[in-house]
Parts: C-alpha cells; structure tokens; sequence
RNA sequence: GGGCGUUUAGCUCAGCUGGGAGAGCGCUACCCUUACAAGGUAGAUGUCGGGGGUUCGAUCCCCUCAACGCCCACCA
C-alpha cells in the first residue's frame, strides 16, 4: 500500500513555535474566559529584572508557571497570568552609569538627577523588553495586557500610599542606626543583600594604658584602624583579671584619646584577651554595646570606604591601607599577630566589603506584620510545596529585624517624605503645595529612594490595579486577588515571599495567594550553580534553537517536583527532544489514515480488546497527570505521559494496529482509525501544558474546525473507562509477545526468520485470544504458525523455551540451537524464580506474618506465590524436556 | 553555633501513610522491519552511605556515626 505523506520525517520546531505563537496572541488565548468551573485561577510571574538576560531559572519559572495556566485554563478556570518587569535599583542604575561612563565619559553627578533619570528611562525603553521577548519563546501564555513594570503609575501610587499608612501609624521610621554600606554603590543594603564570606585575615593584640594606673591592657581586635573610632574599652563585668578596671579610663594609643572602661555582659572571658574596644560607629555588636552604655558614635569612613579626617593618621586611606599605617605607627604596641579566618560581609551586587557604618536611615518595623504572616501559615490560609520550605519562612519571620528600606540612589521610587525649611517632616501620598504643619512653600523631598522589594512586595496588589480604584475595577481585583499560587525559587523566601505576605496581608487582611510553590534551583550537570565566573550557563535561547521549546519546557517540567536541586545537562533536553520527535512521527504513522476516521467513537460492542486496553491505559494516565498537576508534581505528570506514549500506545498499540490498517477489513479499518485519532488527541490534549507547541500543530491536523487545542478541555479520569480484565489480558499477551520474541533473541535469529511456536496454558480466554491475535503475533514477533495447548499436553523436544506465569513458550529447532545455552539460560531463570518464590513463601510459613500482616497484604502475597510456583513448574518442564 | 536537606544501577534522579528495588540517559548484542536510526528488539548492572534499634517484615520509622550541600547567626 502506498502511504501519502508529506509530513517531514523530524519534527521542526522553529517554525512552528513562532507561527502559533502568534495565533494564540491573535485569537486572544491568553485572556481570561469564564469556564465550567466557575472560577478563577490567578497567577503574578515574578518580575525578571529589566537589565537581565533570560537564564534557566527563568525558564523553569516561566515553565512551571505557563503549564499550571495552561491546564488551569484547560480545566476550565478563568485564567489569568500576570507578566511584568522590575527596574532592579541598584542594577539598572549601574548599567546605566556604566555606560554613560564609557560613551560620555561622565558621571550621574555631572549630568544631575533628572537628567540622568531621563537617561535610564530612555535605555529601558529601548532594551528593557528584551526578556520579554525571550520570554515568548519559550510560550508564555500571559496576558500581556496587565504587563506592569514597578515604576509604572499604579505601583508608585501603592508604593506612597502603603509608605504614608505605615509612616502614620509609626511603623516607618528614620534613625541613626548602623547599616551595611556598600562603597561602591555608595549606599546603604539591607541585611538579607549581605553575603558572609571567609577572608583571610589577621588577630591583633593591642596595648592600651589604663590612666589612673598605668596599668597597660591588652584588646584582641581584627581591625585595628577603627581604633580611632573607639568610645570604649569593655571587660566582662565577672572577669576578675579586669574588673576592677570598670569605671576608669583607657588611653587610645596614636591619638591619645581616653575613653572610659566599662563592664558588659557581651564580652565573652574565653575569647580574644577578654579586652574588647568598642567602636559603636564601625561594628554592628559595638553598636548595642554602645546604646547600652550611651557611648558617642564616631564615624571615621567617607562614603567611598576611605578614612575621614576623625582619623588624621589615616586620612583618606583604604582600609587595607590604613591597616598597614595603623600596624607601623603601632609599633611596640601590638603585641601580637596571628592568621586569623573572618566571615567578612560583601555587598550581594557590588561584591565588595560592605562597611558598618552608622547613618541616618529609614525603617520599617516588622514585627506585628511577621506575627501576622507566620500565623497565616500555620492556620494554612497559605501553603508551602513542599511543605518543608515553611520552616525557612518561619525562621526569619519569627526572628524579626526592622527592615532598612532606605537606599542612596536615584534609580527607584522616592521616598515620600518632605522636610521643610522649619524642619517639619511628613508623608504625603501627592506632591505637597505646602508644609502641612506651617504651610511653607520652601520645602524638600527626601532624595533617598525605596529599596526594590518594597515595591516588589506590593506586586500582588499592584499588579491588579490597587490603590486606584477605577485601575481596580476595570483589571477585576476583587475577582482575581489573592493569586491561587506564587512560582519561584527558594532564594528569595525572605526577601520576596514573605514581605508580600506581610504587605499585603496589612492592606488587605488576606494571604496574597493561597499556595507557594518552590521550585528547584537550576544547576549544572555537576551541580553546580550556574554562574557567569564559572562559565557553566546553559543559555535557554541557545536550547530553544537547538532542540526547540517543547523538548526544553518537558526537561524542565520532567525534573520539577519537590527536589531543591535540578541539575540540568544538556544530553537530557536532547533526549527529550527525541520523545517530541517521537511523537511527531507517531502522528505521522496516523496521518494518512485519518481520513477514514470518524470523530465519534463506534458503539462500545465494536471496541476490539485492543481499543478497550489502550482506552483504560489513557484514563490511568489522565489520572496520574491530573493528580500529579494539581500538587505541583510536574515531574510525576512528565513521567506518566512518557511512559504511556513510548510504552503503550507506540509500542503496543501503534504496532498492533498495523496488520488492521493495512489489512483488508474495511470496517476494522475504520473503527481503528477512529480510535487512533481519538487516543491521539487525548495524547496532544494531556501533553499540551507541558509542550504546547507541537501539541497544537498536531492538533491542527485533528480537529474537524478552527478550535484550538489552547481552548480545548482537559481530559479527566473516568470510572467507566476502568478495565482491570483487558488489562491483565493484554499484559500476558504482552508477556507472551515478549517471550517469544526473547527466545528469538537468545538463539540469534534474524528478524527476517520465521518461527513456529507452541503455547501451553492453561488459561482458556488467553488461549482465545492469542489465537485470535495470531496475524498480530506475525507482525511482532514474526511467528508462522503455531498451536496453544493445555499444560497437560506433551511438550517438544529439544525446543527454545521461555516461560511466563501464565504460558510455556516452546519454539522448535532442533540442530538450530545449542542445547547447553538453553539449559543454562532456563537454570538462570529458575534461580531467579525460586529465590523469588521462596520469599514469598517463606513469608506465608511465617506465622507472626500470617497473623499479624493485613489480609490483602496476605492474598497478595500467596497469589504471587502461586503465580511463581507456576512459572517454576513450567521451567522444570522445560528443563526435562531437554534430558529426554 | 542553630536550622534544613542530601547520600538508591556508571551519570541524573523517583520511590506516597513500612509488605515486589524503579525510570531516563549511558552501556552490551542484534537489526537501516514500509511512523520514527532523534529508531526497534533483547539484555547486563545495586550489601538503597556505615552501625544499632523498633517490627512478623525497614530504602521508608527511631537512635548513632560519617561524608556532602544549603540557609541563618556569630566570630573582639
């Protein structure tokens, strides 16, 4: 028979992806449409930074995010997915800088606040939609319509309104406090952008003289140049070497400067020489020492790190210079240096040390709103997948810190609040005519702005419109908040979910979203993260290009489930690849037939076996995918679809029903194909929120009028389509299939040698049904002819044999076949039974089994045995029909 | 120092409330069989990190040891 068939032999994604891509954009797919359930299905994608390039943990975001809406959608929720940008302060204003630097060489400061802004603004414009374009690729199916960047209108009016409630309720506050500096982004950082990282460096004991006594006392200390920074000197009051010192003055050397001794608690006795210098100024510990005691602060740093004039020794040094001059003009003194490993702080952008430093900053005082949110959580108005994130959630929110949510840029949102020339202060949402308290028009906005997660943390109500309140009707906040999960990674718990919490649930008195599902972080094959000094990024545009997004999306979806670590090698998407491929060209097998297919399934008496088997196989899966979807099993749900395709409807029923289609049955034909393209678009249906590209091109050809699979309903399990007996029957078929075609092998026979088999069995409805399979058994194992009998009939002599639970399999060839490598094989065979048989055995012997272990665990157990101790018979029989 | 997590086939990992040790990739042999060589058929591979305990029964629960990873805090 002649196959028409102009379909490639290799799927092309390239094509493809782009051009229904843009269908789905113009039919409107992406916006939310009321479904049969009633509904809504809300999801924000986390905003990627408008400076970034889109990495794989964009790609598993993106993926996860567009296969939960898209099953969501398919359910039949109204659906509806939030993209946005984030203008990421501190990174943009640095490229931004950065270039201007290289092409004008000039600075922010030369060209002024507003002129710069206008800059930063102008490069957004033109490359901030990059990752939004890369996102496409990969098949987002968001409503771009909401897209948000933070700095838009919306998010600034929440940003104000949710800084003035806080400021009038006392919440937001400014105080001299000691804060991370970064030098080179000349700002303060909050504690969470701090990385902890051990640094060589130095423990140096420092003699200072007592001056009442003269005595002289020695400070452990790893930074000797903030000596000029020192307020105190601290023993531990219960130290009996120093505490008769409490109360008298140490003389600082170099600048002589006396500062008093006093006794605190937090001076550990076994540590350092039990001398501590406090340096409130430069030292987050000496910081509450020094509010204990009423110390002076003395700052000795410039904003760019260097060394001010309160230090004159070392004025205008770096700290590793300065730390040099200090050990020379220290001379005698220090008495002591030693190798010493330091956690030392490092801005989490800038890479640089970050310095202690004591400056005016705003804050936020978290500690009602922490309570708030932990108790969310443990009331499940909110849910951790999986469940164990809770406990890092729980940690931080339960240990509260006020936030610094003050930073020294001009990349951001300004901080609300106005000094004017009496020095009044206050918040105000507008821009202010006049001072409120003294109506002056001679006024100022503080020039500091917000941190990005501030307005980050209003995402989920900013995104749907609040606080404008037409914004809110006409984007259908009431409808679509709070958002029915949050996707992202557990980096940023702290930073992202848990201030979305408490923002949120301070506005609104409801959990932003009811689930929090953490996906794995991507790393490399080796597990490592990806990272640009280590060069092992696995660019995802580059794998789209290669293998195409479907394959990519089903790598990432196959290893996302509850595992924290996704190591990601590149040999796996192309395996994948190959599965999409694989599809493709099952399609292609069922092509040329789908014009004698109907779209309405034949009357159920017409099924054959197979059309049963293969559509209870289907429900199972529709099961397992649907179970699996709904609890974030990404991976389960991959796993199932895979195994059925290759498995089952490639292997099985694909195979089986060629000797229908090409036969001479008009009628079976008909029904088969009918079958055919109906499990086929259950297959594409099932698939499509992982892989939507080639799903809708399959279904395309499928679909008798223009509905997109986008549009389609998902397949759900069931009960009727339930079928334990045609399962059973086609898995001894199977076995039995499998048996021959094993005997077939262990005597390396071609695939183009005709077999002879005899079948013994005793089950009377397989026998039928292997007789009735017998043109199949043909064409899967290449069988001629054959004859099944009872078990009580003779066997051959000399035969190639296998056996099942079910059937003994005996395929004649005498002088074919070496007689001892069969013996060996069915030995092989046999221990592997016993040893089976005998633990099952052993256990039914075993009387604190029977009695203790639950009945169905005991049938269970005995119907194995039986079955084994059948198989075992039936070699035994093989093995003697050899001896004779 | 506190917390979390990991340790299962060469590699990457799955194994739900205890009752058959699994998948993918890789590997071996044979096959370009008319959907697919990005394929097919058959096959090999594990003291489930070590030790102890609970149990009729432990990869799964408890204790302990070891290795590794992550987070938080701190280190004068």
């Amino acid at each position: 028979m002649e196959i028409q068939n102009n379909l490639p032999t290799t799927f092309e994604p390239a094509e493809t992806e782009n051009k229904w891509y843009d269908i789905w954009l113009r039919n409107k797919s992406f916006k939310p449409k009321k479904g049969k359930q009633n509904k809504t299905f809300t999801i924000m994608m986390p905003p990627p930074n408008v400076t970034g390039k889109l990495h794989m943990g964009h790609a598993l975001d993106a993926t996860t995010q567009d296969t939960l809406i898209r099953y969501k959608r398919m359910k039949g929720f109204e659906t509806l997915w939030i993209p946005g940008t984030d203008h990421a302060g501190i990174s943009t204003q640095a490229v931004v800088e950065k270039l201007l630097w290289k092409e004008e060489k000039k600075t922010r400061h030369d060209l002024g606040r507003d002129e710069f802004l206008k800059k930063v603004w102008s490069w957004k414009e033109e490359y901030g939609s990059e990752i939004v374009n890369q996102q496409k690729k990969i098949g987002v199916s968001c409503d771009w319509d909401y897209s948000t960047f933070t700095l838009d209108e919306v998010p600034n009016k929440a940003v104000k309104k949710f800084f003035v409630m806080l400021y009038n309720e006392g919440l937001i506050y400014q105080n001299d406090y000691i804060v991370n500096w970064d030098p080179i982004l000349q700002s303060a950082i909050s504690d969470a952008e701090v990385d902890h990282k051990d640094v060589k460096g130095f423990f140096y004991h420092v003699k200072y003289k007592v001056k009442e006594t003269g005595e002289e006392i020695v400070i452990a200390t790893t930074r000797p140049e903030t000596m000029f920074a020192d307020t105190a000197v601290a023993v531990n009051p219960e130290d009996e070497r120093f505490s008769h010192l409490v109360g008298k003055t140490a003389i600082i050397p170099i600048c002589n400067r006396e500062i008093p001794i006093i006794g605190d608690e937090h001076v550990d006795i076994e540590k350092g020489t039990g001398c501590l210098k406090v340096t409130p100024g430069h030292d987050f510990n000496d910081f509450e020492i020094g509010k204990r005691h009423n110390l002076p602060i003395i700052n000795i740093l410039n904003k760019d790190g260097s060394f001010n004039e309160n230090a004159p020794e070392i004025t205008g040094l770096k700290p590793k210079e300065a730390r040099a001059k200090v050990e020379e003009l220290l001379g005698e003194l220090l008495v002591e240096k030693k190798e010493h490993l330091n956690s030392v702080g490092h801005g989490e952008r800038s890479g640089e040390i970050v310095e202690p430093i004591v400056s005016k900053q705003w804050f936020v005082n978290i500690n009602k709103m922490a309570e708030e949110s932990v108790r969310a959580v443990e009331d499940g108005d909110m849910t951790f997948f999986p469940k164990g994130w809770e406990n890092t959630y729980f940690s931080w929110l339960r240990n509260p810190k006020d936030w610094c949510i003050s930073r020294q840029l001009w990349w951001g949102h300004q901080i609300p609040v106005y000094y004017c020339d009496n020095s009044h202060q206050w918040a105000a949402e507008e821009h202010p005519e006049s001072c409120p308290h003294c109506s002056s028009t001679n006024f100022t906005q503080d020039p500091d702005v917000l941190d990005t997660w501030f307005s980050s943390g209003l995402w989920p109500l900013s995104t749907l419109g609040w606080p404008d309140e037409e914004k809110m009707k006409e984007l259908r906040f009431d409808d679509f908040y709070p958002n029915s999960v949050l996707v992202t990674g557990f980096d940023i718990i702290f930073f992202w979910v848990a201030r979305m919490m408490m923002m949120s649930q301070k506005v609104t008195n409801q959990v932003p979203f009811k689930d929090v599902y953490i996906h794995a972080l991507v790393r490399d094959k080796q597990g490592r993260k990806m990272s640009k000094s280590l060069g092992n990024g696995i660019d995802p545009i580059e794998m789209i290009n290669q293998y195409g997004a479907d394959a990519m999306r089903f790598t990432l979806a196959a290893g996302s489930g509850y595992n924290r670590d996704l190591n990601l090698d590149p040999e796996r998407i192309e395996g994948y690849r190959n599965f999409v491929n694989k599809l493709w060209n099952a399609f292609r097998f069922v092509y040329p037939f789908l014009d004698k297919a109907s779209d309405t399934l034949p009357t159920k008496s017409e099924w054959h076996l197979h059309d049963k088997w293969i559509l209870a196989e289907l429900n199972d899966v529709a099961k397992k995918m649907n179970d699996a979807l709904d609890i974030y099993r990404f991976d389960d749900a991959s796993s199932a679809i895979y195994q059925f395709v290759y498995d089952k409807f490639c292997s099985w029923y694909i195979e089986l029903s060629k000797n229908i289609l090409y036969g001479d049955d008009e009628k079976a034909k008909v029904i088969r194909a009918t079958m055919l393209k109906y499990c086929f678009k259950k297959i594409v249906t099932l698939m499509h929120p992982m892989t939507p590209f080639i799903t809708e091109e399959i279904w395309s050809y499928l679909s008798s009028n223009d509905e997109k699979l986008i549009d389609q309903e998902y397949v759900e399990f069931e009960d009727k389509l339930v079928n334990n007996e045609v399962l059973e029957m086609m898995n001894k078929f199977i076995e039995v299939t499998s048996g021959v075609r094993n005997i077939r092998a262990s005597v390396n026979l071609k695939p183009k040698d005709e077999v002879d088999v005899r079948l013994f069995t005793d089950d009377k409805d397989l026998a039928k049904f292997i007789y009735e399979s017998r043109h199949f058994l043909k064409d899967l194992a290449n069988v001629k002819s054959g004859k099944i009998k009872s078990k009580a009939a003779d066997r051959p002599k000399k035969s190639a044999s296998f056996a099942t639970t079910s059937t003994e399999i005996f395929i004649p060839l005498e002088g074919l076949i070496d007689i001892n490598e069969q013996i060996s094989r069915i030995k092989k065979e046999m221990d592997k039974t016993q040893v089976d048989f005998q633990k099952n055995e052993g256990k039914l012997n075993n009387q604190n089994f029977v009695q203790n272990a639950k009945p169905e665990v005991i049938a269970e157990v005995k119907e194995k045995a039986d079955q084994l101790y059948e198989k075992l018979n039936s070699l035994k029989l093989i093995l003697k029909s050899f001896e004779d």
